[in-house]
DNA sequence: CGCATAACGTTATAACATAACATTCAGAAG
DNA sequence: CTTCTGAATGTTATGTTATAACGTTATGCG
């Protein structure tokens, strides 16, 4: 049985049409509750941050944060992006892709996990995977090994459907 | 049935005894066979750095290299030592781990593969598990999505066996 | 209130990476 | 043997990412 309405935080590759003015308030609504639960502060700054995060479906850079920060708040300096970021990856609201030293969204904040993303390479998009057959395979081969394991990370470079159709279609 | 000998090179935790000079001289040695087959050039230079990526069997950040490398060669500027870790990234003779922004070297150059990697945060050790299992889980998911995978790299946090030993001991 | 701590501001610099152009060198063509 | 060509390396400069270190402000709690 199929939903008859995706999640658009979930989506897998959400440059598809949706409403994104509703998708950055579920984020930041989460990220309350979140916070709330845990404790947290989710300062005005850090839920700036958060939003500007979320922006684009796509991954940014701490220095195109920085920029947008510094429209609105002159002071803001490379510790202010970072400490923010670092609060937000602490909690679990964002994930860093480190293959491209840049910042995305978490689509499911609420259940901690270890980052799987499908990044394309075409036009930037990034998909969460977060298929707990991979992540299981891969603690049972380092158990193997004896060794223990604290976090997962899994990227994926390639091509999107959007770009490949796009490319199929221009051959 | 049980191999009497471990393979230095492919040995998953090889921070465990083993002749390290000659695991550098097969790894050499293994790059100049892969060298010639391809017909690319591995000039002294590439060598030089390939041989010292083996120096441990630890990542090895481009800053690290280049300060040794000017040891013997005062003219090394970043610009040599990054050319020349391209080269050998993209000929399969090491690896870059992009959590760490450092190399190090290919424990199977022979079959082209992704990266997977699990890192010690204590000691800082680097093992390859490169499981095809793992890498065929994440090629079917991210065909599921219509994702054409280019490359996989999977990169694991946590504690080696001897670490984790370690720290049983002195609990 | 006054204290402790977390958050943020500020300055400086460390660490990682590449652009752009000049020079050298090794092998192929003549 | 020379000349040409492309690959490799040298050289200078700069771009990009990230953090150290210390000062100031804000916030909640006894």
């Amino acid at each position: 049985m199929m939903a008859s309405k995706i999640n658009p935080v979930l989506a897998p590759f959400p440059a598809q049409k949706h409403d994104h003015g509703a998708c950055i308030e579920d984020a930041i609504s989460i990220a309350e509750e979140i916070c709330t639960r845990d404790g947290t502060a989710l300062t005005e700054l850090r839920r700036r941050v958060l939003e500007l995060v979320w922006e684009g479906h796509r991954p940014v850079g701490a220095y195109d944060l920085l920029e947008k920060l510094q429209r609105e708040r002159r002071k803001a300096a490379p510790p202010t992006v970072y400490r923010a970021l670092d609060f937000l990856i602490e909690n679990g609201l964002i994930h860093k892709i480190e293959s491209l030293n840049a910042f995305v969204g978490c689509g499911a904040p609420a259940q901690r996990h270890g980052g799987q993303f499908l990044i394309c390479q075409i036009c930037g998009a990034v998909a969460e995977l977060n298929d707990a057959t991979v992540s299981r395979r891969i603690a049972a081969k380092a158990a193997d090994l004896g060794f223990e394991v604290e976090s997962q990370m899994v990227e994926v470079l390639g091509t999107c459907p959007d770009c490949a159709g796009q490319r199929k279609a221009d051959a």
